[in-house]
DNA sequence: GCCGCAGACAATGCATACAATATCGTCTAC
DNA sequence: GTAGACGATATTGTATGCATTGTCTGCGGC
């Protein structure tokens, strides 16, 4: 799994089977390779991956309460899919929250918060690779959140169970180039302390990123059939 | 371990074990019973509930998924716990989407449609029993989601993973009364179509919601030790 | 006295095996 | 010919057991 020296940076758990389940599967539907309403059946998957049943199960469980797939007892699981307007929406509360998010941080944060911030966002332009950006981004927003929010339920609500993971910037061709003009103007308007432009930008951003995960994944199948 | 009679109503799918044992960890945590931090053995639920460690897990990475357990590999499940903070950002973030939604429900509904939340919130007022009043509630809130966003995001990122379940109502005392003030001051603004007036409806339906399980969660020890 | 390491113990992760449930085809009755 | 019931098959749900991993205790070295 891992393709450059040092795997994963900063990352103390390993992967158990069940996530790396999860992961194959996310990435089977982002890629299109499974459409909406296809069944998956715990056997052929566990077979396919040289796993026992377990594990799946394991994570068709996790999908279902992140919403990739709808699981019913005794029944299968089956992918969501997704509409066209689910993307719309979702990234337009992302940027409803983001942009919040983004005003209180203005607000509150300290001199040094604003350098901690500023150095994350340089790492990220640094980043040699998609996963390290990602993981990078993903601190960034870490620290957006814990300075602005409460940390665990805005960042569970909305940054964990939905369509940012950690291959989503394979999925996504424009996205790193979005989301670090975004983070920019972000830093930008918080440098000079400007809550309506901190707002602003990351609306900005989500809105992009919105219609870059649309056509995206319109173009791979996972949204359309409807 | 059916302590009532007629277990769930209109309850289709029966409920596995898994799903059974998910609700006993929630109740243990919403009650108090569980503190922040503590961690849960899987073999000694087991034991306790008399089924195998195999539902004992699938609840944990359930309930891990919805922000309630912090769950490690190998390293076990630990109680989450909330933050005053989680819970007034929770029930902020909770108003400002459901505002949104009201609005555009305003906006965009039919006068059948009108008719059809009516009949709802009708009955919610008439629901005989707790149960019945939270199952009522559920089809409300998704007819609205239904009526004003994608089904299936919003529904997922803001209804399902948090708080809001359906033993919710047990332990916040005031949460009908609540629930039923606010939906009746959103049919009145609906009914005179008028879109701030449902918006604010919302927002403050749910700000009083947040004080009243906030209240409820520092009773029962849920919230506080941090 | 403190740090690091090795072994035993405890708890979890996963595979196998069996039980429960759904699904589909077939047969019978009308 | 069609509807309903019954069984065969496919698939899921759960229990048990072993392998793996984390944790704790006690020993030796610095």
């Amino acid at each position: 799994m891992s393709t450059h020296g040092r795997t994963l940076p900063r990352r103390l758990k390993r992967e158990s089977s069940s996530e790396q389940v999860a992961e194959h599967i996310r990435r089977l539907i982002m890629s299109g390779e499974l459409v909406k309403g296809e069944r998956l059946r715990q056997e052929d998957l566990a077979e396919e991956l040289g796993v026992s049943r377990i594990p799946v199960r394991e994570a068709i469980i996790a999908l279902d309460r992140e919403g990739w797939l709808d699981f019913e007892s005794n029944r299968g699981a089956h992918v969501a899919g997704l509409a066209a307007d689910d993307i719309r929406d979702h990234y337009e509360l992302r940027g409803l929250v983001f942009g919040l998010l983004a005003r209180r941080v203005v607000e509150t944060a300290t001199d040094e918060d604003v350098k901690a911030l500023s150095a994350l966002a340089a790492e990220m332009k640094r980043a040699p690779d998609i996963v390290e950006f990602a993981v990078t981004n993903e601190r960034l927003i870490r620290q957006i959140v814990r300075l602005a929010a409460s940390p665990r339920l805005t960042a569970a609500l909305l940054v964990t169970p939905a369509i940012m993971h950690h291959d989503f910037y394979e999925f996504v061709p424009t996205g790193r180039k979005n989301q670090e003009a975004g983070v920019a103007a972000f830093m930008r308007a918080l440098k000079q302390r400007s809550a309506d432009g901190a707002d602003t930008a990351m609306r900005t951003m989500l809105r992009r990123q919105g219609q870059a995960v649309l056509a995206a994944f319109t173009a791979s199948g996972v949204v359309g059939r409807e």
